[in-house]
DNA sequence: GTACAATATACAAAAGTTGATATAGTCAGA
DNA sequence: TCTGACTATATCAACTTTTGTATATTGTAC
């Protein structure tokens, strides 16, 4: 379902290829919404049965056509509604990562540590990642498209992503100490 | 493939039905990992054919009969090998209201600050859920059953979803100045 | 007397993952 | 210069995971 709108998202900034919604997809949502192609191309081709999307055909030669989608306007009446209907529950998330943690009690400390090692160079990576790539990305993509308010949604949910980060980081860190001391 | 472990996770605290890991599952991994008892009871009935857990059946008037699952050598072997295998990369997560969120700068302003008041609301009752009923609930855990190990993970992992509501409630309180003030 | 707790099963539909396939251009490295 | 890798672009089949809903029975609590 939250891709369908994902897409209609991206394409309502402007008429893309299934291969460009991807791109945008990796450089901005992917943190809390990610997809691969071979679910992309099947949900566009759904959107545009029920006629939230079309498409502009640019053949090719040798290359697969290009299929430029838009979003017409039932497609952004759809969007434009998502977005309006009130969030009455918190999302279940999933995150294997800490159900491994959850139940390492009964690891040996050594290994236990070299977990909680690992978790932590991943997720200051991951800070690092967006204080810089992600930034610059957003700032260009401001830039470039002049997008106001839409702008000001990017930066605050690459910010979101820095903040999660900082959490991920100390957490571990706490962690990493009580396990040292207690275990 | 997380659910099992998840599964096998739980079994290793004792022996237990299906209806029982749903309930341990609801109060404690809830938060990082959820699922239906329409999922666990087949995904149960392939733990057995894989030989990782057994059950014994307990016959019940009315009821369906019971039965009680716990793990096998080789399933306590297998959960092992899983909690030591290391983690090379970050879980990609997903949260349908950051995606709202993001792609909200279209709406007007009235409609996005009632999301995200809605969604502070949400975040500051999940928060006092966690301070409250899940603290009392992993106390009373490391109370009964004396798991010194796990109790550490336990309490550590509750910290984390306390964390995490901090940070999504202060993000959500810069979002609304933000939006109040830009928009 | 209505709801909920305990306990389990079944099945359809939707969503998501994996991995292969096709073609041509470009670009870096051996 | 040949090779291998990567970009651009899209499709498909097979499979796993998750969701949603329905069903069955008894006891107990309100």
């Amino acid at each position: 379902m939250s891709l369908k709108y994902t897409l209609l998202g991206f394409l309502s900034y402007g008429p893309q290829t299934g291969y460009d919604l991807k791109k945008h997809i990796d450089n901005s949502t992917q943190f809390f919404w990610h997809a691969r192609l071979s679910q992309i191309y099947p949900a566009l081709k759904k959107l545009a049965e029920e006629g939230l999307v079309e498409a502009t055909v640019i053949p090719q030669e040798g290359k697969p056509d290009k299929k430029i989608y838009f979003v017409t306007e039932v497609g952004r009446t759809m969007l434009m509604d998502w977005l309006a209907e009130p969030m009455d529950k918190l999302p279940l998330t999933k995150d294997p990562a800490l159900l491994k943690l959850f139940f390492s009690g009964a690891l040996d400390e050594e290994t236990l540590l070299a977990q909680l090692h690992r978790q932590l160079a991943l997720h200051r990576a991951q800070l690092a990642h967006y204080q810089q790539e992600t930034a610059a990305y957003v700032e260009q993509v401001i830039a470039e498209t002049g997008l106001t308010r839409e702008g000001v949604m990017w930066k605050l949910a690459r910010r979101f992503g820095e903040e999660y980060e900082r959490t991920y980081i100390r957490w571990l860190e706490q962690a990493l100490e009580v396990v040292e001391q207690k275990l």
